[in-house]
DNA sequence: CTTATAATTTAGATAAGGCTAAAAATATTT
DNA sequence: AAATATTTTTAGCCTTATCTAAATTATAAG
């Protein structure tokens, strides 16, 4: 009966830098560049003196690089190790929703937490059992055990077909107008969105955003760019 | 983004006091009466001045009843918690082998850690999932939601008499090894034993499992719960 | 090109969980 | 019943991950 130590110290990192690494990770797509000390505090819903804290320690293990004031940059090491936390998240996910017939928003705080179990071979036969997908629930691609991501091209909304889903990436059109329409249906860079149901007639589509679901016409459709996922 | 700290409010107990509850749980019952200090810390593999510490703070939580010098008894409350984080343990065990097939000897230290995994709903479906199991890999039986745990009538393998027959039912110490061996012998869960003879001076049988007899020491003998035919 | 503001870091503190060494209580011998 | 041995607890310290408050650096404005 000593195996509570054994799993701690075999697995390399703790929880709380784990979720260090997702949370820069995913700062790191969002906005190109260094991620800022207080960008990491705000997701995490923390202090940026413990971030500060934190960071350092992770810039000694090689898993980022940070200068003072500068902001970090994950290494290969960090983002494989980031990206590795994500597909077990993402894993999980499809776990939840396909075997156990969770909705999909209602995954989320679970796989947080199965996120961190570690064993290579629990997630490779995790993997297997759900047919090896390739996205999770919300859409968001699952990365390979070596830590890549299928990538995807950036697309006008209305090039997407029914049951796509893609991230707003940017508008082609930016007027006042239509930027004001975006904001009040709560659509920014980074929102995802989902095709629902398109009309060929008129090219017009219904599109979920969040929680709310609602209709477009085609010139909004054409003046969205999106990320397939 | 502000759900982690969400989940960790409201997991009412940390991972360290979970298996403090569980270690505990399992002594109350190898050993009826209170449960020392001395012998929670053997098995959790710590110092027996970090379990007096423990053990205070579990007081004051009503999880268990404490008196220095006199050991500790759990209360209703605590025998319900840590039987709650036993169902999860097994539960999961049932589902590493049954659909991720894992070998029951693997599975152990993978239950430990989603254990922890706090989310009533997750375990009621997972149960439901698996087809409510009532016992789990090894043969130890899973508290139902309440914590009330179906207590059977086995024997360990050395308390049967010559000619008599059991059933695996289940294993005392679920070392790697000792289940390994027995995998190696073919003996599991459901397999049928059969005393040829007993040795009384160092307690050796030799046992029919299906068509192979052979040898087996007192070690092993007391290691294997069969239920008898 | 200074000054004001915002972002970032440092210093010092806290809480959880654990450890060591020493003290105290209980058990066991003689 | 006293002496010794064992068990258990206390006291004080360590580490991780966090916080607050103060100091520092960068950035923006005048």
């Amino acid at each position: 009966m000593v195996i509570k130590k054994y799993i701690y110290l075999c697995s390399m990192f703790s929880l709380a830098e784990e979720n260090y690494l997702k949370a820069i990770y995913h700062l790191e797509q969002q906005a190109k560049g260094e991620v800022s000390t207080n960008a990491i505090a705000e997701r995490m819903d923390t202090k940026p003196s413990s971030v500060t804290d934190m960071v350092q320690k992770l810039a000694e293990k090689k898993l980022l690089s940070y200068k003072r004031y500068k902001g970090v940059l994950l290494t290969a090491e960090g983002r494989k190790t980031a990206a590795n936390v994500i597909r077990k998240h993402r894993l999980w996910e499809v776990f939840l929703v396909e075997k156990l017939n969770f909705h999909w928003d209602e995954v989320h705080e679970i796989a947080e937490q199965l996120e961190h179990v570690h064993s290579e071979e629990l997630i490779s036969r995790l993997d297997k059992f759900l047919g090896s997908p390739d996205f999770d629930p919300h859409g968001d691609p699952i990365p390979d055990k070596h830590g890549n991501v299928k990538r995807t091209e950036k697309k006008l909304l209305s090039e997407l077909e029914k049951k796509q889903r893609g991230v707003c990436v940017g508008v082609r059109e930016s007027s006042s107008e239509f930027l004001q329409y975006l904001d009040k249906k709560k659509i920014t860079i980074g929102t995802k969105i989902t095709v629902l149901g398109k009309e060929f007639f008129d090219g017009s589509m219904i599109i979920q955003v969040g929680r709310d679901q609602f209709f477009i016409s085609k010139k909004i459709g054409e003046n969205l760019y999106v990320q397939t996922l």
